[in-house]
DNA sequence: TCAATTTGACCGCC
DNA sequence: GGCGGTCAAATTGA
């Protein structure tokens, strides 16, 4: 099978083998290398379609993983997910973990946005400040899907993969840190405190834009924060690779 | 009807 | 056997 996304194609195994390859590829996240590490004072929009594919209960930490993945899996086996856990020291901070390149989207444009990205993380330091995170904030948590709300995400269910890594620029965020661990030394987790000690600043993906992500946009926006104008204020933001 | 989420269950690793 | 990651059936909303 053949498909075609950004001018990119790409040539998948019939659904079976992924499927079964899939089924057999437990504990990927532990068995690879590295590992993008984000932490941040609130998920935002990437441009990337994720589709939540799990919830899981960790021990010794009081908020729940949640697993999401490329909607892209099933049609062309894109192989990123995310994993996104509220820290349990800052109820504000949610550490979210990338794991494989999207090869969903890797168009021209996609790849000259995250250029362009890979030079501002370069040249500036990445603030996103929230502001007054919790303002209007009843909940403080995005993690309603279940017990608040219906949990239903209301972004679009566009069969197209968005790819817009420039509209982080539009939300006005700018790159603090960018930092590459290998998951063999530094498994993800909840614990973030010892994250900051890099200095090191780089982009972690030139195909893709790890920097924001598209957790539960709406309520993200809805409980957040307060809208004024366009302009979104954010209140923090690390980045780990 | 379709597509996304929820959630219990399964599976591999430690 | 416990834990973490993923699957897939059931559920739900557009």
């Amino acid at each position: 099978m053949m498909y075609s996304c950004a001018g990119v194609t790409v040539a998948i195994p019939a659904s079976n083998d992924l499927t079964r390859s899939l089924r057999f590829s437990r504990m990927r996240a532990s068995s690879e290398s590295t590992a993008t590490r984000v932490e941040k004072r609130w998920t935002a929009e990437d441009g990337l379609i994720w589709r939540k594919y799990g919830r899981k209960e960790i021990t010794h930490s009081k908020h729940p993983r949640l697993y999401f993945r490329c909607s892209y899996k099933h049609d062309i086996g894109c192989p990123a997910t995310r994993q996104v856990q509220q820290s349990d020291d800052d109820l504000s901070l949610y550490v979210i973990t990338y794991f494989g390149d999207h090869i969903c989207c890797q168009g021209d444009g996609a790849v000259a946005a995250a250029e362009r990205e890979e030079e501002d993380v370069k040249k500036q330091p990445f603030v996103i400040n929230f502001g007054s995170a919790t303002a209007s904030s009843t909940s403080g948590s995005p993690w309603q899907n279940s017990d608040g709300g219906d949990g239903r995400s209301k972004i679009s269910r566009s069969p197209h993969a968005v790819c817009l890594p420039e509209g982080r620029a539009e939300l006005g965020l700018k790159v603090t840190k960018v930092e590459t661990t290998s998951l063999d030394s530094q498994p993800a987790g909840p614990a973030a405190a010892d994250l900051s000690s890099s200095p090191d600043v780089s982009c972690p993906s030139p195909a893709w834009d790890p920097l924001s992500c598209c957790l539960e946009w709406d309520q993200f926006i809805e409980s957040s924060f307060d809208f004024v104008g366009e302009f979104i204020n954010f209140d923090g933001i690390t980045l780990y690779q």
